[in-house]
DNA sequence: AAATAATGAAACGGTTCCGAAACAATCAGG
DNA sequence: CCTGATTGTTTCGGAACCGTTTCATTATTT
């Protein structure tokens, strides 16, 4: 059966959402940076700056700086792409998989017992 | 029958979000001042700047700054509280709660057909 | 009335973020 | 080769955000 949440849930889950990110000691990912990490480790790779810039219609310099903050962080790494020097080749790390994974418990405990 | 989204579904959701929210043209809300409409709107008033700080954690500037930005936006209003006039009343309005409906549309959309 | 407390806002300094433009490295075609 | 296109990075100026501290206004207490 299909589900919908309402109104009040929706936003009460965007709201427990940031509230935890806040209270979290974690460092603040910029709504930019988030979704250019989840973009990172829901789509299949291979992931370049250029592709990642065009699907979210920001800039390439985003990505770049995005990268270097969340590099600093563990959550994404970078290598040169081999075929094609010019590429940059994004990769996932363990920490970022576990970063995410706790991000989705906390939505998925969010959503539990409606 | 309690329904939980799985990682994927959760991580999805959160990554739609912030997509639409990038590249709506409508201004970009930092995570903080998404959470401070929210609980704006969700929990019941009277609002003031203190409660919402002591709720958020963050301190009281923050609160003034974010209603400073939401309010060129239309999204809140302020008034003073004439019980007493150093409480500054948070106020909604028809703006923010259209603002917040159609994220809690999306929200709700992007969970259908699970 | 005067001193103290509380509330929100403003000032200050530091950090971060953004887009446009300039730049270095690499590839492709003549 | 070597010119031109492509990719990612850096630089630059401007704007936004945050926390701490200070300030003005209003309440409360003595």
């Amino acid at each position: 059966m299909p589900f919908a949440l309402n109104t009040v849930q929706a936003l009460r889950l965007l709201h427990d959402v940031g509230l935890a990110q806040i209270k979290d000691d974690e460092p603040d990912l910029s709504v930019r940076q988030m979704t250019i990490l989840l973009s990172i480790y829901l789509e299949t790779p291979p992931h370049t700056v250029r592709a990642l810039a065009a699907k979210l219609t920001v800039s390439k310099p985003v990505i770049t700086r995005a990268l270097d903050a969340m590099g600093k962080f563990g959550l994404v790494t970078r290598r040169r792409d081999d075929t094609d020097r010019r590429n940059v080749l994004i990769q996932r790390t363990v920490g970022g998989s576990l970063y995410l994974e706790r991000l989705a418990d906390l939505v998925g405990m969010k959503t539990q017992g409606l």
